[in-house]
Order: C-alpha cells, then sequence, then structure tokens
RNA sequence: GGCCCCAUCGUCUAGCGGUCCAGGACGUCGCCCUUUCACGGCGAAAACACGGGUUCGAGUCCCGUUGGGGUCACCA
C-alpha cells in the first residue's frame, strides 16, 4: 500500500514552528515510503481564510523544500461533504438541533459550575417532529450534529502514543455543519481523508480527542480510518506554552538569519532520540525517520539552539548552495576562506568588504612598531607562497613579538576585526598591493 | 472540574526488574590544533521529582502527591 499524508492547515495565517514540525514529519513519513505528501488547505471557515494566507503557505513549503505532491482546498470540495451528510442522514448517524451558540455556552458554564464534564446533553436527539416544525415556525434554522455510538469504546493504535481508549459518552456529539449550511473541520476532515487515500494522518496532540470523533465518523462512511500519529507538541524555552512559538514563523527565521535546512533539521528530530545533527541534505533525515523514536512529553524549543544549529550548517554549505545568495563576484575561494567564521549566509557581505572594499584603521600607539615592521616587511616578501607565513616570520623577527600581541595588531590592521577566519586565508585574497596600502594607512 | 498524555544530566532523550556507582546528542567547561579569535579535533563535569508499596532486588511494576502538556467551540 502506498503511503499518503497530508498536511491540512487552515489558511488563517502562516506557518509556525509547530505546523511546519508536523509538516515536516509529513513530508519525511511520505518521502521514507516513496508515496505521496498532500497539502490541503482546509479553508471552511470563510469569515478567516484568505487567499493570501494560501500563498504565503506555499511559499514557506517552497522555502523550507517540503514540496507538496498534489494539493487541495476544502472550499472546492463542498459537494462531497453535502453527499456525505446525505448519507450519514439516511444512516441516523447525524441529527438536527436548533440551540443558539449562546444557550450551548451557557449550558456548558452550568455543567462546568457543577464540577461535571461540559457535554451537550442532545436537546437535539429527543426532538419530535412536532417539536422541529414548531422551532421552524419560530423562525429556528437547525445546524447538524453527529450522532457518536455510545455502544461501544472508542479505540486505535495510535502509532506514537501506543493503544487509546476514549468513552464516547464523555465527548460531546460534534456539530458538522452550522445553520448557514457552512461546514466545520471535522466532517470535511474525515471525507477528505477517505477520498484522498490518506494511510497516515500525522498531528499534534491537540487532536487526539478529535481523533476519537473522527474514528466513528470512518466507520460510518463505511470506511477504515487511517493510521494515527499524534506528537507531542513543543513548547518554549521557557519551559510553559509560549505565545512567542505562536508567531515564530519562517519570516523570523529568514530576519534571524537561520538557513532552511537547519529548521527541518532541528523540527525533523526535536522531542525524538534521534540527535539533532547539521545535515544538509534531507536524505539522512528521511532515512532515520521512526515513530518509535517520539517522545510523548512536549520538548522545548529555542531560537538559539536554531541558530546554533544554523551556523553549523552554514560551515558545511558548498559554494553552488549559496553562490546566488553571496554578494556578487563573490568566488569560490572567498566562500571557503570565510566560510568557517559564518553564523549567517549575510554575514558574507560583511567579509566581501573587509576582503575586496575599503578598510581603514589607525593601530594603537603601542602596535605601531608591529605594523610599521609589516608595512616594510610585505614590500619585499615572495607574495604567492604562503604570504602570511612569511610576514609572520619577518615581523616576529625585526620586532621580537609574538603569539596574540603579534596577531592581534596585524588582524585589526588588515581587516578592522578582531576576529575573523585564518589570516592565512584571508591574505592572499585581500592581494599584496591593498595589504600594504592597508598597512600603511594604520600608521 | 472531567477525560487523555507525560515526569532520567541545563535541553532532547536511551533505559522496557539484576548486566546502570545510568548511555548518547546539544549546550557548558577544559585540552589540542592554529606562533591571536573563530572553525575543527579530543576529553570532562552534569540526571533517575517526592512519598508509599510489590519484590531477594526498582530508574524500570503498582498507588498517591506534586509538577507539566493537551482537550472538553456553530476554530482548525
Amino acid at each position: 500500500m502506498d503511503v499518503v499524508t497530508r498536511f491540512a492547515p487552515a489558511p488563517t495565517g502562516r506557518l509556525h514552528v509547530g505546523n511546519i514540525r508536523t509538516a515536516v514529519h509529513n513530508w519525511l513519513w511520505a518521502r521514507k515510503h516513496e508515496g505521496r505528501f498532500v497539502l490541503r488547505l482546509d479553508d471552511t471557515d470563510r469569515e478567516r481564510s484568505r487567499e493570501e494566507f494560501a500563498e504565503g503557505i506555499r511559499e514557506d513549503l517552497a522555502w523550507l523544500g517540503l514540496s507538496p505532491d498534489e494539493e487541495y482546498r476544502q472550499s472546492a470540495r463542498f459537494a462531497r461533504y453535502d453527499a456525505a451528510l446525505e448519507r450519514l442522514k439516511e444512516a441516523g448517524r447525524v441529527y438536527p438541533a436548533y440551540e443558539t451558540a449562546q444557550e450551548l455556552e451557557l449550558k456548558r458554564k452550568v455543567l462546568l459550575g457543577r464540577g461535571k464534564p461540559p457535554v451537550y446533553d442532545r436537546a437535539g436527539l429527543g426532538l419530535s417532529d412536532a417539536d422541529r416544525a414548531r422551532l421552524e415556525a419560530e423562525g429556528r434554522r437547525p445546524h447538524w450534529r453527529f450522532r457518536l455510538d455510545h455502544g461501544r469504546p472508542i479505540g486505535w493504535n495510535d502509532l506514537i502514543r501506543g493503544p487509546q481508549h476514549f468513552d464516547p459518552a464523555l465527548l460531546s456529539d460534534p456539530v458538522v455543519r452550522r445553520e448557514d449550511g457552512s461546514w466545520l473541520y471535522m466532517l470535511p476532515s474525515s471525507v477528505d481523508d477517505i477520498e484522498l487515500g490518506i494511510t497516515h494522518v500525522l498531528r499534534g496532540e491537540d487532536h487526539v480527542t478529535n481523533t476519537a470523533l473522527q474514528v466513528q465518523m470512518f466507520e460510518a462512511l463505511g470506511a477504515p480510518p487511517p493510521a494515527f500519529a499524534h506528537e507531542a507538541l513543543l513548547v518554549g524555552s521557557e519551559g510553559k506554552l509560549s505565545k512567542r512559538l505562536g508567531s515564530l514563523g519562517v519570516e523570523a527565521m529568514k530576519e534571524a538569519g537561520i538557513e532552511p535546512a537547519a529548521l527541518v533539521a532541528k523540527l525533523a528530530r526535536i522531542g525524538t532520540s534521534l540527535p539533532v545533527e547539521p545535515v544538509i541534505a534531507p536524505e539522512a533525515l528521511i532515512e532515520s525517520f521512526d515513530f518509535s523514536t517520539f517522545g510523548r512529553a512536549p520538548a522545548r524549543f529555542d531560537l538559539d539552539e536554531l541558530a546554533g544549529l544554523s551556523a553549523k550548517i552554514v560551515h558545511l554549505l558548498p559554494y553552488e548552495a549559496v553562490a546566488e545568495r553571496l554578494p556578487a563576484g563573490m568566488g569560490e575561494e572567498d566562500w571557503i576562506a570565510i566560510r568557517p567564521n559564518l553564523r549567517t549566509i549575510a554575514e558574507a557581505a560583511d567579509w566581501w568588504r573587509i576582503l575586496h572594499g575599503h578598510v581603514e584603521t589607525r593601530a594603537a600607539e603601542e602596535d605601531r612598531p608591529v605594523i610599521a615592521a609589516a608595512a616594510e616587511a610585505a614590500a619585499g616578501i615572495d607574495w604567492p607562497d604562503e604570504p602570511w607565513r612569511q610576514l609572520v616570520a619577518l615581523v616576529k623577527e625585526r620586532t621580537g613579538r609574538g603569539g596574540k600581541a603579534l596577531f592581534l595588531p596585524l588582524r585589526r590592521a588588515l581587516t578592522g576585526r578582531d576576529s575573523g577566519p585564518e589570516m592565512a586565508a584571508l591574505l592572499p585574497l585581500i592581494g599584496r598591493a591593498e595589504a600594504i596600502a592597508r598597512l600603511t594607512a594604520a600608521l
């Protein structure tokens, strides 16, 4: 059986780390089994769904390299849901109810106040034809609820959480269609999972009770439920649930200079027993993906850790992979020389200026002898052959200085910085004339 | 409040009754490399939430406490 997974965001905003993680996992699982990864835009909520968000989600996915094999949107599939609802009506698995949202909220409050679970009382189920006629004569229109079968416990074997059992009597019959005819998430999602041939539903554990309801929907619709896997949610680095996490999206990642490969690598393995490693190609992540490695407790997501991982990935990236994001004219030698010192690719621009632009420094009083000796020596050395080694040897010989007292002044005069890549690699790139000019100017 | 999860180094986790004075990864610290910083290599420190049981023996099983997460929408 081919594996088909789906990522089903509502286009009511951009993706954030929590979303992205389940997208990554769905993609990984599909890739691992050479199956299909479906993007399903759950836009039943017309009020909040916007086309610009749908487009934003596609862009986010593309940036991450998680290309969907197919895309669907629920707003284009309403006829399917109509048909499914008709079948459920015939089977007596759905019934009209007439309470207003305020009435329902009041009922819940009363129940909660008495320390009872706020489960729907099924008043709609007890309505006679005459009751309904009277209600409709009052101008009320029904919304539709799916009737849960209280007869037997709901269960499934969760790929991450193991055997799950729920008592349907403790759950409310879910509203599937509003009185204005618009659809709620629950039924369309099940219908689509069936019709799109979804084999694995991998989502956050905030969906476990939804799954309990939907297991019965699959059965009522005459389809075997897919396999389910519910992963523990992510929490912020402060420990508790973080509001910040919900706004940490691709935009924020770009701003922080995070490499997409880093985000994918991090999200693929955070909360699992697999080590988070700097991998620049997804193959290793695909190959090692395994539900049995998932922990069941919420994992903490820390942006600083991600930034560190991203830096390591930058150190690994070959020139071809980054060339178009580098300053115009920056060649492979430049990249290889500066790469180990970068945290983000954006920093390459700074080094580009340092290597080939204008750098002006002023040597500290006590360093002037070193710089003076260097300026003089630079002119005389055999430039193409390891100039840095020759320069250092000569300056040391003439000034008697070594170690930090020798290197730091030279680095400052030549690059204007206290730290950076190895000078042996930088000096040839700066070039003879420019090096001499900078040393002289520093005096 | 009901229901469902979870609880081992700072963080993510391995551990499925004795082989654990608890293993790995990230981070931290130290050393090496580079006659500086960074990069890289090597090494070290660092944990079984608490209280009761069960058992010859418990990180591992049971109960409770505490703590954390989720959910109980005409959102998804």
